[in-house]
DNA sequence: CAGCGAGTGAAGCGAATGCTTAAGTATGTG
DNA sequence: CACATACTTAAGCATTCGCTTCACTCGCTG
């Protein structure tokens, strides 16, 4: 499997036939065909038939498609990127899980970059349990969330705590469990529950929270955002978990209302994962040193609201290969 | 530029040194020294530079060693998927816009799962712009949104109305807009908009409307998701653009108020964007009937919640070269 | 300074890749 | 059926890839 050979499988997928890939790669028809065998003899799988009208691909076809479009494209890509670097802005790839991306990073990102206006930023979302090797494997530059780090000083990730949190068990002051003095803890697994996409990932505060409690999934459903989620309580749709810190409004306006669990508040940290020492970019070790800045606390004590339109960056969901 | 190149990069990157990457390659030094070689001429990069405790990346060492860990990860991932074509479920990959991603692609694809279990789904959010060339890449099967298609029958697009919606303006009841009477347009340039992460792209709805307006970025705050967005509106930080059938609940518990502007509401319609004939998959049509049944425009005028963890997957965000 | 570990360079070789031209084999159209 | 079109196969060739072994250059350490 060559670049050129899926370079080859594209044009034909895209334009209906060997010939006209052929013309649009500018060279002879055999080398497109030729390309195309042997992707279908690596593969195993005919990719497509003829028929009337072109060309139909094959479900195998149609996965390959989509994959090699993507890889060509990422090639191309980083190609380009990596001649451009050097000049113009320094780069800085942002890490956290799903939440994270969506109720801090934009947030502090934000923040850090009005300082650093030569910083350019991404934000990436992926699992916790896969920070570190995303940081080892430079995919990332930061990673904000849960410690990754070992206890061991030889593990090449570094973890700076840098904001504490409390975590809490929300509902509609409506709700039946929203007025009750204590809820026993046996009640919780039979609430409905309604949580953000990464809601039931156990490495996530609110989702080990929930584990632990033999939460099941069937009894969860997942909003396409964390604040979907929690407007979805207001409405008293089910409960959910929530940083006490980003409802403080909604508490004192009376959206929701903390529901009173033994063992709750839940106290935690977030920190800002890196790599140690000398593999650690310029641009990450600004970053941890913002974090732990009073400024920083400060933005991300406040509830996030809206970046700017040039500092936005939408996040980008990562696939994880083993 | 080949995928033994990049995977002799990675590990080298990963693991800190060109002897412990051979080993781990299973070849000699030489082997992963001269693939590094080759990187570096096409590249015109030093890529990394020998350091105390290891090597520490260039700028443009730290660009590639990320596109090539999701490049040779794509590849590695693409070539299983091909091969387990066949087997196991469809496959259906759903395209649409940032704000269709959130509010309406995930109640349309539970509905249509639940009718059709035997298939799996995915979605992935790009710019309207950019629908045709995601389905002729086959990239996506459907994309549900705008319409792409053009007039001329010989294009390879095909767009299914589905869903008729009305957009409007909409402010807290106590934002000073929120009660008068009417609005006059010239006004619109100055006041703070809140939009999800593609309210600007003047493919979509909203976004045509603001850049008809003239509002200019500087006025627009961005959040990282619609319901964000609409929550900050709701609390008094500004106007929104908003799908009134979306938004209903929120109007009757007096928790937004529609914004009386000249033009208001602007009719418009959802389509399923789709190839035509042969070229369509199986899953995509299945899709393309759906839409168009009572059953779907039911679940779709419904305010969009929650799905079952089993049936939810995240939006992938696709970055687009020429 | 000898010696060691780590990395690069050079030479060489087999096996691909990637391309060509030329000669088939379907698959339809008049 | 003749014929054109679209595609595949086959044969051949230059190039590159990917690898090895051997020799060499660094930078460090005792």
């Amino acid at each position: 499997m060559t670049l050129t050979q899926l370079k080859a499988f594209i044009a034909v997928a895209r334009l209906g036939s060997v010939k006209a890939a052929a013309e649009s790669l500018e060279v002879t028809e055999p080398a497109v065909s030729g390309a195309v065998a042997a992707l279908r003899r690596e593969l195993g799988d005919p990719l497509f038939v003829r028929g009337a009208g072109g060309i139909a691909l094959t479900p195998g076809g149609r996965r390959l498609a989509a994959g090699a479009a993507e890889i060509v494209g990422l090639a191309e890509e980083t190609r380009q990127r990596v001649r451009e670097a050097g000049e113009g802005p320094s780069y800085l790839r942002v890490a956290s899980t799903e939440s994270g991306a969506e109720l801090i990073v934009p947030a502090l990102l934000e923040a850090f970059t009005r300082r650093q206006p030569d910083i350019d930023t991404a934000t990436i979302a992926v699992p916790p349990a896969a920070f570190s090797e995303i940081l080892i494997d430079r995919r990332a530059d930061v990673a904000i969330g849960p410690a990754a780090a070992g206890e061991s000083p030889t593990d090449p990730v570094e973890s700076i705590a840098f904001l504490r949190y409390q975590l809490v068990v929300v509902a509609a002051p409506q709700h039946p469990l929203g007025a009750r003095a204590t809820v026993p803890t046996a009640r919780l697994p039979r609430e409905h529950w309604l949580l953000g996409p990464d809601g039931l990932d156990s490495g996530t505060p609110s989702g080990a929270f929930l584990t632990r409690h033999g939460v099941e999934d069937a009894r969860v459903s997942i909003f396409p955002s964390a604040t979907g989620a929690l407007d979805a309580v207001a409405a008293g749709e089910g409960l959910s978990v929530a940083f006490l810190h980003l409802v403080r409004d909604e508490l004192r306006r009376g959206m929701l209302a903390v529901v009173d669990v033994p063992g709750m508040p839940v106290n935690g940290m977030f920190y800002a994962n890196a790599l140690r020492g000398e593999r650690r970019s310029q641009t990450a070790s600004a970053l941890c040193r913002f974090v732990t800045t009073p400024a920083a606390t400060q933005v991300l004590l406040a509830r996030s609201s809206g970046v700017p339109v040039n500092h936005f960056r939408p996040t980008v969901h990562v696939t994880l290969w083993s």
